[in-house]
DNA sequence: CACCTATTTGTGAAATTTCACAAATAAGTG
DNA sequence: CACTTATTTGTGAAATTTCACAAATAGGTG
């Protein structure tokens, strides 16, 4: 009989859909299929049970986002994708969802899709189990060519995406026209993300990265391509016109490539959000500056994400270079790093404290855990040896530049 | 008699000491003979009557800044260059002057020197006048040959300037070697410092210049050379490695300029001090710097005179470069300006002094005339339209950074 | 070691800044 | 004009910073 069965899904189905039924029918319980990234492929009709996860899901066309954490908390989509057989589920009352099955379609170890199915009135047996991992066999085939029409799409958007990074398209109603085509409610702004990797971004880690860049939902983006060592996204965020979806995402991605995928040598950078299509040039260019600054930042200090951010750092290049072909440090630098050397001090590590603390000697001493008082007497023994007026706006910040391009200068 | 007395100086004299010497006995009275720049050429001995400012002249081969200054309050210098002829001068006790009489050296209008005779146990006669008229003409000749030398030093001397700012000498220890043989006591250090005019400098602006500069007693000037619109100094200060006795006399020398000469149209600079001479070269460029820099700044900011004190106005050069290719104005100075023409504010106006201020409620608010609170409150605002943290030091600089550069720019 | 000077820390009063609140004024809107 | 909102100014208490002074400590020198 088992052999019998296993038989039974070799014939055709004209669609996804109707696949969907026919699993749902013979295992007697609610089915969706989703693709890698969790976005829904299809799903069954007639379900008399039901949960919350499998309704958003269906609505969103994509599983939401706080499943997708949950699953993976639980380590059941690691598992799903360690071992390509039936894991069992049970209820998860916090995102709704109730107990339930699920297979990862996987061909040569790569998961292509999941399916999922929840439990109706009866337990699921260890036959089902077996009927489920005939079903994302035969689902491989279904994928494959599904995947084959996307990617087919994404080539013609990719290349569609290169022109508007390198500013060859000049005509913003022409723009405008052609992504009507892709987003039926046309962007508000978008911004260029860049993801940069020290090494080369294998096919593993692009997938990993794309899957939790579809997965994240707190941006829409709206592109995405790849080179050697990054990968450039354009997003829209979902508050029209704030950076601040963005930096959520972010920072929610970069926690995640590690959690989840181990992988932490990956800088970002982000350009200026912009309504003008014809500016995604610039937003590139400048999500490319944010990261050339952090590769230079010291470790200590903390990576910019946004270019609007950089501050002063926008110009460390040009100021670093002026610098090396003057061969120029800052006379009162030298001079305080002589004196710290000659005298056994920390003057100019005081100094630069107390600058990056906006010239509050209190926080400044905290830093440094030593008493207000004291640095007071550095502070004037500074002014003393390099004469300088430490009230002086100008003079700080001359300083406070010198000291941060001094920082930038051997890395 | 008259006649015949007229021409008494009609012999030659074997030295310009011998022609001062016959002038005292004829005169009864010391004499001493000065270029034009008061440097003293000659002086008569076996004087009986002598008084503190002769005295002091002679030890210090030149009179010193103090009678000058006086002379010239007094009005008595400027009455020499006017008219050739002899001046009575009463006594001036506070520097030491005795009652005397001068009269300037003159070769078509332009003044060669001055011959001065100080009052014996009698009082002169228009004839002693007379005398000392007859004098100066004589006196022409024998300074006209002084000067043809000291001319032929002063070119190779300003040749070998040349070489030094152009840094065409390599060697250290051959420069040493020239260098002693013009400065008895070889100079500790010393600094570029460039003059320059608006206009094409005239003989008689350079002589004006030159002397403001040899009767000033502040520094020591080393080199001095001319261009079409500048003139160069090598200077080195009196008190070794210190830069005061510089600004002392670059203040006061522009003063004077405008004081005595009417010219108010000059931009100064000066490069770094340094003791080594292989360094006169940048410090030069530093000089030009400053000058550059100045006539960039608004007019309502003071000028720089220091290289040592430009703080990044040394890289505004770079800066701006980069602005301008980017096209770039900061967001947030955009947003500001946007802000104050819809809503008729002057929030940036407020910013800027706030930060010129060193984030000082009050001096700014004092500053702009209004309440420490308005202040407040509209650095509040500003934190809330720009989205900045004006307790972030890095965020305050890059802001005054952007904001000097933008008073720049235009220029 | 004694001695001198530079530095660090502690203490507390005086000066200054911050902050909340309220009143007055200005500016914009239907 | 009435009404609302944004801005300016005033007031005073609370918090913070500054400052002077003294004591303790460290470092270097003869």
């Amino acid at each position: 009989m088992e052999n019998n069965l296993s038989h039974i899904f070799e014939r055709t189905f004209s669609s996804l859909e109707e696949f969907a039924d026919f699993i749902s029918e013979t295992l007697e319980g609610p089915v969706t299929i989703e693709d890698r990234n969790h976005r829904l492929l299809a799903y069954s009709t007639h379900e008399k049970y039901t949960d919350e996860a499998r309704v958003s899901t269906i609505i969103g066309r994509r599983v939401p986002e706080k499943v997708i954490n949950k699953l993976w908390r639980k380590g059941i989509i690691p598992t799903l994708h360690e071992k390509a057989e039936p894991v069992q589920i049970p209820e998860i009352t916090e995102i709704g969802l109730g107990s339930r099955m699920a297979v990862s379609i996987t061909k040569n170890n790569d998961v292509l899709g999941y399916i999922w199915i929840i439990e109706g009135n009866r337990a699921f047996t260890e036959h089902d189990a077996f009927l489920l991992k005939e079903a994302a066999n035969k689902a491989v085939t279904q994928l494959q060519q599904v995947q084959s029409r996307t990617k087919e799409q994404e080539r013609s958007r990719q290349e569609y995406f290169w022109r508007l990074l390198t500013g060859d398209l000049q005509n913003e109603h022409a723009i405008q026209e052609q992504l009507s085509t892709w987003f039926p409610s046309m962007p508000n702004s978008a911004a260029v993300i860049v993801l940069e990797a020290n090494e080369e971004i294998t096919d593993t880690m692009d997938k990993n990265i794309t899957y939790l860049i579809t997965t994240s939902q707190k941006v829409k983006v709206l592109f995405k391509t790849r080179e050697q060592h990054t990968i450039i996204l354009l997003a829209e965020p979902l508050q029209p016109q704030s950076k601040e979806g963005i930096r959520w995402f972010l920072q929610d991605f970069m926690l995640l490539l590690e959690e989840r995928f181990g992988v932490s040598t990956i800088e970002v950078g982000c350009g200026r959000l912009n309504s003008s299509f014809m500016a995604v040039k610039d937003s590139y260019m400048e999500a490319m500056e944010v990261i050339h600054v952090n590769r230079r930042l010291p470790l200590h200090r903390k990576s910019f994400l946004f270019y609007d951010e950089l501050g002063f750092y926008r110009y460390a290049d040009s100021l670093i270079k002026q610098k090396r072909q003057e061969n120029l440090t800052d006379p009162a630098i030298t001079t305080l790093e002589q004196y710290d050397i000659t005298h056994n001090r920390e003057l100019l590590k005081s100094l630069t404290v107390f600058l990056q603390n906006d010239g509050n000697m209190r926080k400044a001493a905290n830093a440094l855990h030593i008493h207000v008082n004291t640095m007071a007497y550095r502070m004037n023994r500074v002014e003393e040896i390099i004469n300088v007026d430490l009230n002086n706006a100008y003079q700080k910040l001359s300083l406070l530049l010198e000291i941060s391009l001094e920082e930038l200068k051997d890395r």
